[in-house]
DNA sequence: CCATTGATCGTCT
DNA sequence: GACGATCAATGGT
């Protein structure tokens, strides 16, 4: 069940949009509870914190886009627990991408963290990503969004709800359901028609649309 | 602004 | 052995 992502006045209170028990339900309902979250990460060289303003779902058996898709491998392993954690994943030979683990226990589901607004940390963030020429592309595009946090592979299966945590999500600036958009999701090409990837409007820290490439023939 | 392309390697078939 | 939930550089309009 999918409906209430978007439709006015359907998502309850706003307080509630980060609680476990909404991270656990529809991976959609806890996507839409992620946008306007801050994740805030700990390192030894300083904080860096990120308002989320773009995110993706994806969710187990049905979803054929899903990491989880075809069972459970030593790389999707995180997503198959319990909400809350973190699952990180190495693409394209050099990039790094996180999501967040949604749905119950056993059913593996996930958030994709796509873009964020840097709103700590700023300075330590600029650092870890040099080649950004405004703040705006900080975190604009989920392998940035992972530079900018120092996010990699140990991060992979950290919890994230204790507020004590060294990477930790809070409930920072909820978005209206009217500001919520939703649309295909980014570079997918299997259930490219989904329409589920949730940004904020008209914000500038949301990532460029791309299409899924389709197998070339040969 | 837009389109194209190389980089680079873990993961699964 | 092929491909990918990407990015940055390049070159054109």
């Amino acid at each position: 069940m999918v409906g209430r992502v978007g439709a006015d006045g359907g998502v309850g209170p706003l307080s509630a949009l980060l609680e476990p028990e909404r991270l656990a339900g529809p991976v959609l309902d806890a996507a839409r509870g992620l946008l306007g979250a801050v994740l805030e990460v700990d390192s030894p060289q300083g904080t860096v914190a990120v308002t989320l303003s773009e995110v993706e779902a994806y969710g187990g058996p049905v979803d054929p886009a899903s990491h989880a898709f075809r069972g459970r491998t030593p790389r999707n392993a995180v997503m198959f627990g319990p909400a809350g954690h973190l699952y990180v994943y190495f693409v394209y030979g050099m990039h790094w991408c996180c999501n967040v683990v949604c749905g119950p226990d056993g059913q593996a589901s996930a958030v994709l963290l796509r873009g964020g607004r840097v709103v700590d940390g700023i300075e330590l963030a600029r650092s870890r990503r040099s080649t950004a020429r405004t703040d705006v592309d900080l975190a604009r595009g989920p392998a940035r969004l992972a530079t900018a946090l120092g996010l990699a592979a140990p991060a992979n299966g950290a919890y994230l709800l204790d507020p004590a945590s060294p990477i930790r999500l809070g409930v920072g600036s909820p978005v209206a359901d009217s500001a919520v958009r939703r649309g295909p999701r980014v570079g997918v090409a299997a259930a490219g028609e989904l329409p589920w990837r949730l940004w904020v409007a008209d914000d500038p820290t949301v990532s460029a649309y791309r299409a899924g490439t389709r197998r070339r023939r040969t």
